[in-house]
DNA sequence: GCAATTATTACCGAATCAGTAGGGATTACG
DNA sequence: CGTAATCCCTACTGATTCGGTAATAATTGC
């Protein structure tokens, strides 16, 4: 299991768009500039979320990104996996060394299937609004630049 | 949020001395050709596990390391945050860099620490003796060494 | 004394992390 | 049509971590 900056940075992305949504497509440069994150990481970060399905691109000048559904519809889990890869194959590397080289005979393997299953309840059970919902109270009570 | 194979090994580590609890030390030599470990490796697993108080040593001949509990008194959290640290500190790192850089500021904040305690959660209740059980019943119907 | 064992420290190759860099493709706008 | 803005792709890099090895010292049972 990781949790890396990649994460961190395109939740706050996302979170972004989501207070934009309905406005039309928001660049990457606003973005990385609003929230502080380095502009050329962020770049990458969009190349992932478009490849899993959470942004659409609006390509040349005055383009941008889009989620592709409504905020209320896009799961923290769908973010981080877009970004982290799948968090079942992560926790233990059950994948790896083709199941522990232990596969199936790993007395340690329930802990780590409920420490997965946990994760994964927690990320698909919170949507993307509810944190821009938060977030829009950040920016109203802040030295605010929106 | 790491868990890497120090977590792996050394959880397979503390459950083998539960399964001798009682029976005085056992070498971390053992351990490791009985649940393939390279030995080394194990040995310093079992440094950061000693420091963690989740075992104790036994030095010169015939020593070995003993859980310093019973094994239904000792949870997989002690065993995972003696080998890779406080799990708080590494979900998102809201340590390093001094709280995200958005230190008290950040939407995403909820959803991390939702993540971590979640984590923890399922770490504390299990506790090694449980995970203990699981082992005796897959060695006494494997190509038993024990 | 000797053999077995843990303790400590240092080291190493490979992978991953967190970015940076350079160029190319696409498109709005004047 | 030209140009600036923007996304797209690939490659590179310095630092850190991972997974493990090595050498050596300290301790203790026999």
């Amino acid at each position: 299991m990781r949790l890396t900056a990649k994460s961190e940075y395109g939740l706050l992305a996302v979170i972004d768009l989501a207070c934009s949504f309905g406005s039309g497509p928001v660049s990457a440069r606003e973005i990385a500039e609003r929230r502080e994150i380095p502009p050329r990481f962020l770049e990458q970060l969009f190349v992932a979320l478009r490849r899993g399905g959470v942004v659409s691109a609006v390509r040349g000048a005055r383009g941008g990104f889009v989620l592709t559904r409504d905020p209320a519809q896009i799961t923290v889990l769908e973010v981080v996996e877009s970004l982290e890869g799948s968090l079942e194959t992560s926790v233990c590397d059950s994948e790896r060394s083709s199941g522990c080289a232990r596969s199936g005979a790993c007395a340690a393997a329930p802990v780590w299937a409920k420490a997965t299953a946990a994760l994964r309840d927690v990320f698909a059970t919170t949507s993307i609004a509810e944190l821009a919902g938060n977030q829009q109270i950040m920016d109203a009570s802040a030295p605010g630049k929106r």
